[in-house]
DNA sequence: GGGCTTTGTCCATATTGTGGACAAGAACGC
DNA sequence: GCGTTCTTGTCCACAATATGGACAAAGCCC
């Protein structure tokens, strides 16, 4: 084996680094408990999303327990993100450069559109929302809120997401997903397509949200860096976005996504 | 052994569960790096906080890097509490009760004290404010800011809520953290000594604050079981905090105590 | 009360994490 | 420039730690 030159240069890119199995797991278990959100997730649910023992998880969301990381819901037995989680949010008091940057491009956006605006970022194998405005029309899809977190692939954001990256890239991540695609009623074929047709349309859709009758476009965003790190969405009952709307919204959306990527340079 | 009843019921109360060190030293590790705030800390003062050895912590915090829970600056080489942290504390979305409670007290007490208060809760065996409101007073201490963690025992909101245990809990907080009491300038006896003098004076005070020629004066806050859980602080120059106004403020301080106590019950 | 699902526990085992010892930078003095 | 002292980073033999199969208990639904 060629320990050469293993270390130095290689090691900050490609992830390899062990001696810490217990940790790792003990955080794909937190993520997937973040994705509950207040409700919590029952242990089987953890198990299975994480591909980890019974056991193991048991043990390891114990622990989280005594240690105040994370709560159980005596009612319902679920498990949930525990409030030494904020506590210890609390250590970075700056707002994310994103949501800076961000918030002028979604107040035009949201006036200009009318309806429901998103700015979900990717975080790991997952899509976070960040932010959410109202407009103005008085039908409103507001099933998803600020802190929810779902697999990238599942919501409109996600594919737009992964449709950015390179291809290889985006492919991996839905295989890493794939498991926990069952609970969104999808899977990863169904996703890959989604993917490939949001590349050539230059935007993420989904004719079908995720709530019934709910129809989302979502445009990427990218780092100075090139790789796609958030996602502008629209949602709004399916009939409110025939094929003439939707390339009106896309175009507001393509629009201010480019406009949020110029705050970023302009702001590092 | 006697293994026959050892499970079920003293597990939830003496927190032994093990098979999972690593887990438990990542978490301490953390909460050093919470501390630091955005600043960081730099490696060393991780290994003398937790009194790991330095392999360890090594591994642990470049581990929690490559997971995105940890960042390093690269300017400084230190370590600090990275973006997944927050993103993960979404998943709460609801502001902790007490700090609805809080709310109605810390605006009345500040109206009529006029320096800056805060609100400090307790989390393990640190103190983290939580809320700060700036009085009317020309010249406010803002030393403090929300976020600020120090282990308890250093600051007069720490010395409170130590009093306010029985002294026992306190004794064995102030062993546990009196590794890192030499980072702020005091030892245990000296912590010991002034939580004494609060539990006789019923409220908290440091003549010397942690900032040069300013005193604090704290009061203990109780949830319904009877454990103090966090402290109502005014901090002002020491010129403002004579021995009348001290009773005076002390008697403001000790009303709204018993008010926000008053007022979880009746949330709860 | 019998089946079914989900959560909790035990313990022998080898895999994982440990930390002593060593190396490589960085910051200072002169 | 070249020691000196500081802090950070890496290696690897060893044993304590975390693992997961198998079993138990607690709910839930008919």
């Amino acid at each position: 084996m060629d320990k050469a030159h293993s270390s130095r240069s290689a090691r900050s890119a490609l992830e390899p680094r062990q001696g810490a199995q217990a940790i790792r797991r003990a955080l794909s278990v937190l993520r997937i408990l973040a994705a509950g959100r207040e409700d919590g997730v029952p242990l089987a649910e953890v198990v299975q999303a994480t591909g980890l023992t019974r056991p193991t998880v048991h043990r390891i969301v114990h622990v989280l327990i005594e240690e105040g990381i994370v709560e159980r819901h005596d009612r319902t037995g679920r498990y949930a993100i525990g409030n030494q989680v904020p506590e210890l949010a609390l250590a970075r008091p700056r707002p994310s450069p994103l949501l800076v940057a961000a918030g002028p491009s979604l107040r035009r956006a949201s006036a200009e559109i009318g309806d429901t605006l998103f700015l979900t970022v990717r975080t790991g194998n997952d899509t976070l929302c960040v932010d959410r405005r109202i407009g103005a029309y008085p039908i409103q899809v507001l099933s998803i809120e600020v802190g929810a977190r779902r697999p990238l692939g599942v919501s409109s954001a996600g594919v737009a997401i992964l449709a950015a990256l390179p291809a290889q890239d985006a492919r991996k991540i839905v295989t890493a997903n794939e498991k926990r695609f069952d609970a969104y009623r999808t899977d990863a074929a169904t996703v890959l397509g989604q993917v490939t047709a949001a590349r050539r349309r230059g935007f993420g859709m989904r004719e079908i949200g995720l709530v019934q009758g709910t129809t989302s476009i979502s445009t990427w965003i990218k780092t100075p860096d090139g790789r796609p790190a958030a996602a502008m969405t629209v949602s709004a009952v399916r009939t409110r976005l025939g094929p003439r709307r939707e390339q009106e919204v896309a175009e507001i959306l393509l629009r201010e996504a480019r406009s949020i990527e110029q705050a970023i340079r302009s702001s590092a």
